[in-house]
DNA sequence: GTGTGGATTATCT
DNA sequence: GATAATCCACACC
């Protein structure tokens, strides 16, 4: 994923995201359809991005993944950075290595300057904002796990869905695997 | 090292 | 008025 604002560019390899499943995802802000300025963008088709704004201080990022009216969406939860780690470290002044400046969902916003002006961005085509790809050749099956999702305490049943997937390798995931769910 | 609670505001009810 | 797809600081072990 690549952030290019004000001829900058910022940059990493996404090693943790999880799955959001429209309007039957109780833990999705599309749960039950519900539709709104905020999450309009979700709606559109694939391939744009979803930014949202949380907890008062807090940007997130996902990219939309259904076709038009089919609002599902990929919540990118860290990346490993590997471009312009200087201007990361100017975002993020509190951050004291690597590997704290993208390992959660809204530092990696903060790292890469997303926000709400980035709200529907097309990710497929170079901009201020797109997923390039940037590995060679893709990574094993065997290198990526999956779990609970993060965060979604209200949502039931749909918490324990394993729809988080991360490269269990990578010390830049936002935490450590979830240790079982009894 | 681990666990707990505060910060802070857009958005919806 | 309540809630939230989070992060950080600080207390305590």
């Amino acid at each position: 994923m690549v952030s290019a604002i004000g001829g900058v560019r910022t940059a990493g390899v996404i090693v943790e995201t999880e799955a959001y499943l429209g309007i039957r995802d109780k833990a999705a802000h599309t749960y039950g359809g519900r539709r709104s300025a905020r999450n309009e963008s979700m709606w559109g088709d694939g391939g744009h991005a979803y930014v949202y704004f949380v907890y008062g201080m807090h940007h997130c990022v996902n990219a939309v993944a259904g076709r038009a009216e089919e609002p599902m969406g990929v919540l990118i939860r860290a990346l490993h950075p590997d471009e312009g780690l200087s201007q990361m470290y100017a975002r993020r002044r509190r951050a004291n290595e690597d590997t704290d400046l993208c390992s959660g969902p809204a530092k990696l916003c903060e790292a890469l300057g997303i926000t709400r002006r980035l709200d529907g961005a097309d990710l497929t085509a170079p901009g201020t904002l797109c997923i390039e790809r940037r590995l060679a050749r893709p990574l094993p099956a065997s290198a990526i796990t999956s779990g609970p999702r993060v965060g979604i305490g209200y949502a039931e049943e749909w918490q324990r869905e394993p729809l988080r997937f991360f490269v269990h390798a990578s010390p830049h995931v936002s935490r450590a695997p979830a240790t079982r769910p009894s």
